[in-house]
Order: structure tokens, then sequence, then C-alpha cells
DNA sequence: TATCCTTTGAAGGGT
DNA sequence: ACCCTTCAAAGGATA
């Protein structure tokens, strides 16, 4: 209980710091027409806050210009023993009027601000601001049930349903009113999931002292509230206090705790970002979508959150990036000086990353291509190849030398592609190295120069690259995104591969054509499992275009590949899904050399069996369809696990059966023979590995479900079907419509893939 | 226990 | 201006 007065003082005090002053300063200058209305209540009030300010004046010196909120506290010191054991509300109440005048002024606050008690009446504080307490979200939930027990009954919010809590928020100009947090859900859910960043139990503290709410403020985490709950100080003793420390307010503490000061020093205040407009749709809607599934994994809901975003209509999407606006300029005015870069590194997993990269860049311009590492007016220094546009043979040693993600030899990129070969194409070069060796550079080369083929090998070994990033590609919208053309993107170059490819393959229908491609069918078998499931399929730019991604094998626990790799892929093709093409993928066992072909089709909006049907590549006889076993792909109508059973989506079975499995088999010539290089590798071995594992079953019944809609919707635009749409269809057309450019992103995906 | 996965959007830094 | 990276939420899965 280590709260005393004096603590929530110098808190408050730091509350009512001179940022705060600034931020209200800023908080005029942009100024809202909402809260410069609510200022008049607020104004009204300021008498009474002017009072209290002057009387905490007069209590504490140190505390210039703010804080009735103090001497309020000191009120209801007897409550305030207790601490916030017994509740803090008590001393919210106490300190309802704590708002700093300057603070209530600047910021608008609105009317609930006010003493006024009726429970209606305070809508919730969290943007009430102040200095951060250190929340762990988890926590939270966790432990203020307990801590602030009758703060719920005290104030009705907590106990309002969505409506109610709407209508009791209709003075609350913040995002972080309850009825943005905490309606999303259904009311019959429990609070806690719903208020991961506004505590339920903060609500009623509408009349908390600014710090009090900002403290509650649900940006404001525990350093590292992940590995920190635990250590985190007693609940009784509200342990947000002690972290809420902005490095400004760590005077305030400095009273007694020397210790706490040390502590607060090692948990630096971590706020967190404001939520932008999908998170807030996320967080509210993920709740119906996990009533709806019998998806539980985050990463699949997300899936469908996604999707159902885009399918959302202007006016519903507008009315969350008003959202996320209100709670971006609430989160200024909070933390003025707080930027979203302060987080960096924060989660250790990203020290960890940037630990690696700094480590690749220590290697740093050995992994440059001599342009980039010379220069062009240092072309003297520039390796062989390099001057003649060649493959770089020091960026390829720098690449093995490193572990790399080069280690077959592909790393070398440079399709003699008339792009020049700059930093971004080092980058390329990461993504997609081509399958020759050093050795085989001019041979590679003749055959780029030849047939242009940007080589199936440069996809195969850019899905083969670990090192590639995956953040910005993983989503579908950056498939699309990186499969258009038009698109200054790095993905360019793997479509006009991907085109050069198809020409290839149409110029000559026989499928050893291919051959040029040796090196990506060698690469993909070369490579072990471990190597490729760092890949994500979406990363190697159409996963479903590229055979010889190794990685790209869908087959969950396939024969040689770890669990990772299967959580991985499974994962990663889950976002096929999405609306990415077809994949095909290929299985190479470590080891044995087998090698396997499956064809993984994921149907979507945007890469639709549609657009590649109407793609017009001759499709010849189907080579061999390796089959999965019945169960082992959830698409398969033959099995018995299927989509339809897995979820709950309903499904026009027959159309989506006829219609589906059509688009499937002609998806599986197109696929069979783009990547019959590839093909021929798995028909040597002639085997074919399946698995599954629960989670990829889980992801994969996710993508099922997408996958389904999308090859039900597309099938029935296609085909012109009279059967019955689904009554989600509207929403592709939705979907298409907004997303124009995805039609020609996906047809340029088709294109890629056949 | 920590991290991954997955989504979109915002923000900041770098070029 | 554009690109890239990181983080925000969520929770099961995985190492």
């Amino acid at each position: 209980m280590p709260h005393t007065h004096t603590r929530h003082g110098s808190s408050g005090d730091d509350l009512c710091s001179t940022d705060e002053v600034k931020i209200f300063k800023d908080e005029g200058d942009r100024e809202d027409d909402k809260i410069s209305s609510e200022n008049l209540l607020v104004e009204e009030k300021s008498s009474l806050i002017d009072l209290t300010e002057s009387e905490e004046k007069s209590q504490k010196v140190a505390r210039p210009d703010h804080s009735p909120v103090f001497n309020k506290l000191d009120t209801h010191t007897t409550s305030f023993n207790m601490g916030y054991l017994v509740s803090p509300y008590s001393y919210a109440n106490g300190a309802a009027n704590g708002l700093p005048v300057t603070m209530a002024n600047k910021i608008g606050l609105p009317p609930f601000f006010c003493h006024n008690a009726d429970p209606l009446a305070t809508p919730p504080p969290a943007h009430c601001g102040i200095p951060p307490y250190q929340l762990d979200p988890k926590a939270i939930g966790l432990t203020r049930p307990a801590l602030y027990p009758f703060a719920a009954g005290q104030y009705a919010y907590p106990m309002l349903g969505s409506e109610m809590s709407q209508v009791a928020s209709w003075h609350t100009p913040s995002v972080y009113s309850a009825s943005s947090f905490r309606t999303p859900y259904p009311s019959s859910l429990p609070i806690n999931t719903t208020l991961p960043r506004f505590s339920p139990s903060l609500l009623p503290s509408v009349h908390a002292t600014s710090h009090h709410v900002l403290n509650s403020h649900s940006a404001i985490v525990a350093s590292s509230s992940k590995q920190d709950c635990g250590s985190h100080q007693d609940s009784t003793t509200n342990n947000r206090y002690p972290r809420n420390l902005d490095t400004k307010n760590t005077s305030s503490n400095q009273s007694n705790d020397s210790s706490k000061d040390i502590s607060n020093d090692k948990k630096k205040p971590h706020i967190k970002k404001p939520l932008n407009a999908f998170m807030l749709y996320m967080k509210e809607m993920r709740a119906k979508v996990v009533a709806e599934c019998t998806l539980k994994e985050s990463a699949a809901i997300n899936q469908i959150l996604g999707r159902r975003w885009h399918e959302l209509s202007r006016e519903e999407q507008s009315k969350y990036y008003e959202k996320a606006r209100q709670e971006r300029q609430l989160h200024m005015e909070l933390y003025p000086g707080w930027s979203a870069r302060d987080n960096y590194g924060y989660v250790s997993k990203k020290k960890k990353r940037k630990k690696d990269r700094s480590t690749t860049d220590s290697g740093g311009n050995n992994m440059k291509k001599c342009r980039a590492r010379f220069g062009l007016d240092q072309q003297n220094q520039w390796c062989k190849p390099c001057r003649r546009k060649k493959k770089c043979i020091r960026y390829m040693e720098a690449m093995n030398g490193n572990g790399g993600i080069l280690e077959d030899g592909s790393g070398m990129d440079d399709h003699g592609s008339d792009d020049d070969d700059d930093d971004e194409d080092d980058d390329d070069v990461k993504l997609n190295g081509s399958c020759g060796s050093v050795d085989a550079d001019e041979t590679a080369n003749k055959i780029d120069d030849d047939a242009e083929s940007l080589d199936h090998g440069s996809m195969s070994s850019f899905a083969q690259s670990p090192s590639t990033t995956t953040t910005s590609l993983a989503s579908p919208l950056n498939m699309i995104n990186f499969i258009n053309p038009t698109t200054p993107n790095p993905a360019a170059l793997l479509i006009n591969c991907s085109a050069t490819e198809q020409q290839q393959q149409q110029r000559s229908t026989s499928v050893s054509t291919t051959s040029t491609s040796v090196s990506a069918s060698s690469g993909s078998g070369g490579t072990t499992p471990s190597t490729s499931s760092t890949v994500s399929p979406v990363t190697t730019g159409m996963p479903g275009i590229n055979s010889s991604i190794p990685g790209a094998n869908c087959i969950p626990g396939a024969s040689g590949t770890s669990s990772s790799q299967t959580m991985l892929l499974g994962n990663r093709f889950s976002h096929l899904g999405m609306g990415l093409s077809p994949v095909f993928t290929t299985t190479s066992t470590a080891g044995t050399g087998l090698t396997t072909n499956k064809l993984e089709p994921f149907f979507g909006n945007n890469i639709s069996l549609n657009n590649l049907n109407n793609s017009q590549i001759p499709i010849p006889v189907m080579p061999n369809i390796i089959r999965n076993p019945i169960g082992a792909n959830p698409r398969d109508i033959n099995n018995p696990l299927s989509i339809n059973q897995l979820t709950n989506h309903h499904q026009p079975s027959s159309l989506l059966k006829s219609s589906f499995s059509q688009h499937l088999h002609q998806q599986q010539q197109l696929l069979n023979v783009t990547h019959m290089t590839t093909t021929s590798a798995v028909n040597n071995k002639n085997k074919v590995v399946v698995a599954s594992s629960n989670r990829n079953d889980a992801t994969t019944t996710a993508m099922m479900s997408i996958s389904s809609h999308h090859a039900e919707k597309t099938s029935a635009a296609e085909c012109h079907s009279n059967h019955e749409k689904n009554t989600d269809h509207h929403q592709q057309s939705n979907a298409s419509g907004k997303t124009p450019s995805s039609a020609g992103a996906t047809e340029t995906g088709a294109i890629s893939v056949s």
C-alpha cells in the first residue's frame, strides 16, 4: 500500500506538469470542434477547480500551477489509506475535479469531468490524460476487478450494455470511451476481453484525477508487460503507480522511494501506439468472428477480419477511421512527446531482429554488390561480373559466408535484366537470387539473355531466402501490390519473371522447355526444409507461382518438414486464402531427396480462378495430379474434413463443390504446366508426402473458409450460375469494387501463376 | 516463457 | 515523395 497521498500528489503533479500544459496548448492549436464546445462546461467548473487549485498551492508549493486534484485527494485521505486496495474510485471521485484547470481548459474536457456524480453523466475518462501508469493490458483484466470491486457498482458504466454505453458516451469525444472499447463486443462477453487497452474499472473513474485516468490509459503499459507481469508490484498497491513513469515524471517519485525510482528507470514507461482503424475494427469484430467460426487462432481470425475489413463499405470504414483519428488525437494530447519510434525495440524480438539485421549489416558492405559498394564512380573496384552487369561474385561470397540465405548458390540475382544493379537490387537479390552459381554465372546469363527466363531459379531462390522480409508483404494487399506490375515494387521483377516464364512456357508447350529452370527445381530439391521453412510464400512474391518453393509446401507436417516449418507454412499459406493465387508446392524431404509437388489452390477476390481462366494460357493435358489423401486436404471435396465441415460458414456445397473442383482441376492443369520443372522432379520421385498438424488444420480451416468463399464466388460469377449465392456474395462485389487495382493485380497474378 | 503468426494502418527515418 | 520498418491487438501454437 505504498501509495500515499504524497505519492498521488506527486504523480498528479507530474501529471499536471508543464508537459501537460504544453499538451493543451497544442490541443488548442489543433482544436476540435467537439472539444471547443465542451470547453464551456469545463469553464463552468473552472471556478471550482481554481479554488481547489489555490488550495493545493497553499499546501504544495512545489506544484505551481495545477492539481487541485491532489487537494481533493487529501480530502479523501481515509479512503486512500486503504489505497487503491479499497477503491481507487473513491479517490477518483474525490479527484473528480482534480483535473487541473489548465488541463481541463485546454484539453477541453468533456462534461463528465464535472463533479457530477451521476454515473451516466460520467463518461469514460481514459483520455483525461495524465502520465502513464504502466499497465499491463493483460494484467489489467485480471487484477482490476478485484482491485476496484465496487467501481462498477458505483458507476453504471461497467454494467452498461452496449447501447447504454453508447448513450453514456455521448459526451465522450475520446475513442477511449467505453463505447469505443467496451461495447464493440457483445455485452455478454467478458469485459476483460474487450478492454485490454481500457479497463472497465477505469471507466467509472471519470472523476478520477487526471493522472489517474491517464495512468489507466490503455496505451500505457509496463515496459515489459509480458515479462514483468509477475514482477509487478503487489496488485493491491496499485501497481500502476510505480510504472507510471514517464521520464518526465520521475521527479515525482523522488520522495521516498529510491528503489522505486530505480525500478522506474528500469521499467521505462511503455506508451502504446494508438490503435488504427483496422485495429479498432478488429477489436470490435474479433469476438464475432470467433463466434461465427470455429477458429480461435488469431492469425486466422485476423485474416478473416482483414478480408472483412475490405468488404466494409466506405461509410463503415470511415467510422473506424474516425475513431482512430480521435484516438490518435487523444494520444497526442496525452503524450505530446511520445513518438511511435519510442516503442521501437520495445519487444525483445524486435531487438533481436535488429540485432540480426545489424549483424547482417555488419557483414555490411560485403552484402552489397559492387555497384552498391563502390558506386558508379569506382567501377574499377567492381568485380568482373559486376562490370559486365553480371552476378556479383563478391556479393555471392558474402552471402555464402553469412551462412547464407543463398547457400545453394542461388543468391545471385542479376537476372541479367535491364534493371540497374543498385541497392534495391541488393535487396532483390536476397529475395530473388537466381539459381546460378558463380561458375555457372555465364551460363546462367546466357540463358537469361536468351530466353529471359528470369529464372524459375530466381523465384525459387527467392522463396528460399530466409532473410526475406516478410513484414510488408504479408498482407494480401501487399501481395496485390506485389504482383502488380504497375507497382514500383521489387515484386515487379518477379512478375516479369513469371510473365517471361509464362511466355516461355507458351512458346514451347513442351515440358522440357523448362529446362532452363532446372536450377529451380534443383534448388528446391536441394534446399532443406528448415531453410525453406523460413520463407514465406508470400514473400516469395507469388507463392502460388513458384512451384519450386520448398517452403511453399503447405502440406503440414510433411515428412521431412519440421514442426516449425509446418507452422510457418500453415500460417503463411493461410494467407494465400486471402486472395492469392493457388499454390503449387513442392516438398523436399531432407536427406531422402524426396520431392513432392502438391497443388494448393487458394482463391481470393483478387486472384481468382476467374482470372486464371481468363488468362489465355493453353491448358495442356494435366500431367500428374498428385492428389492428397483424403483428409489431408481440407479443400478436397472428398475430404470429410473439408472446410465445409470444419467451418461454420454456410457453403452452398453443390455450387462450391462443382465449381470449385472444376476450377481446381483447371488450376492444377495450369500449375502443372507452369511448374513442370518442379513437377518433373516430383514425378521422378513419384511420391506424395502428406501430413497434417493440428495447427495447420486450424489455419487451413480458416483459409478454407476464405478460400471456399472465394471459390464459390468466383465460380458463381464466372459461370453465371443460377445457383443462389450465399449471403456473403455481396461482399465480393464490394471488395472487388473497392480494390479496382486488385483486378489488374489479380490478372497479373494469374498470369504469373500460369 | 518468449516468440511467431496474421491482418491493416500510422508514423518515422532513410533515400 | 516514396519506401521500408516497426508497432498496435489477439490468442493459439511453437520453440
